[in-house]
DNA sequence: CTGTTTCGAAACTTTTGTGTATCGAAACGG
DNA sequence: CCGTTTCGATACACAAAAGTTTCGAAACAG
């Protein structure tokens, strides 16, 4: 037993890895990613330069590059909707919003092109996005259609699936009308869209 | 006057620009674009020797890539859907298959990739895009939607714009969920689509 | 046949990125 | 204070691609 017996194996020596560096690194790598459009253009020397930092120190920590794109992706959290629960519509415009938002935002879109573009190239990396990202956006969505199915807020016979794409895709596609990152869009724009589409979901 | 005056001014004598060339390097253009992601991945070798053609014949023709990347897009034809004009419903139809077959299909959907990410880097491209391409489908869509209000097929207070956006997104939304090429989407995808949307859009 | 231009191929220079190695300085444990 | 490890910076060899030039062959006009 030695001293240092705190909580886990003894740190093994020697000058600790900065973690603000690391954080640097994977600021960088996502900023980089969202400028340019697909994973080829990228390289670990514009990342070393864009966080002020040593190739070595990124060589240190991931081997390849897929390796680094595989963590940077991970940090980029998914911030589903907090679905108060009180009306569908009231749920369903709150997920609108935040389809909205990360429509027009750089970061959240390059995660939709890369898992759309790259699955032949980083086929893992495609993969881990669905999981982590895709998959439990599909299941809120399934979740309060089926509730709202339940309740008799939605048509009994609701088509789930395309109801899915048609709350996703209209409000993807309707921002793309806009600029990706002006601010001419109009307020109301996500209720506008769920109470164009609940029109038709609702029953009779 | 020279003997040559046939149609237009005389032919520069020399060795006339292989049409065949041209056509071989549009053609590896497009292939290598739509396998690709961004138009930065894009190198001239890899397009002269897809295109079993010299270096010096690009540089010929086009002095930059991103003029010579305008020419293949321009070459790429924008097929719109032929409208029987029977019904509402069965025009619709025929715009959805067509906006499905070009989800699915590599080249066509390249250039909705680029219209949506090289906005900035290549905003020359992106509005030729525009005005060659996405415009036209817009208008048709416009037209025939007004139409149908006319005619008294859809609601009269119906949300054009939006609805656009939902014929157009859900149909791209859907097919995402199905592989890129593959065959396994059902037959009847864009009646089923459509005949979703059309419960909103319809007048009662 | 002669002059002109294009053809594909290849050599060339320059730029850019990869991955590794080396350097002195700095940060830790003991 | 000492050994170890990371830090950022820099240099290096290697590869890929850009863009230019040169070459002999081929296609056309007159």
């Amino acid at each position: 037993m030695t001293t240092t017996d705190e909580t886990q194996a003894a740190r093994p020596a020697g000058r600790p890895r900065s973690a603000r560096a690391e954080k640097a690194i994977i600021e960088a790598t996502l900023d980089l990613i969202s400028e340019s459009s697909g994973l080829g253009e990228l390289s670990i020397e514009a990342i070393a330069a864009r966080a002020g930092v040593g190739k070595t120190t990124i060589y240190r920590r991931w081997s390849n590059k897929e390796d680094l794109l595989v963590d940077a992706l991970a940090a980029l959290k998914a911030p589903l909707p907090a679905l108060a629960g009180r009306s569908l519509r009231e749920d369903l415009v709150a997920c609108a919003e935040v389809f909205l938002q990360e429509a027009r935002n750089a970061r959240s879109r390059c995660v939709m092109n890369i898992a759309m573009n790259e699955t032949e190239r980083h086929p893992r990396l495609v993969q881990r996005i669905h999981q982590a990202t895709i998959a439990p956006r599909r299941a809120v969505l399934t979740a309060l259609l089926q509730r709202g199915i339940a309740t008799g807020e939605l048509r009994a016979d609701l088509d789930v699936p395309v109801s899915i794409a048609s709350l996703i895709g209209t409000v993807v596609w309707y921002v793309r009308g806009f600029g990706p990152d002006q601010e001419d869009l109009p307020e109301g724009t996500a209720e506008r869209v769920i109470d164009h589409l609940l029109v038709g979901m609702s029953p009779r």
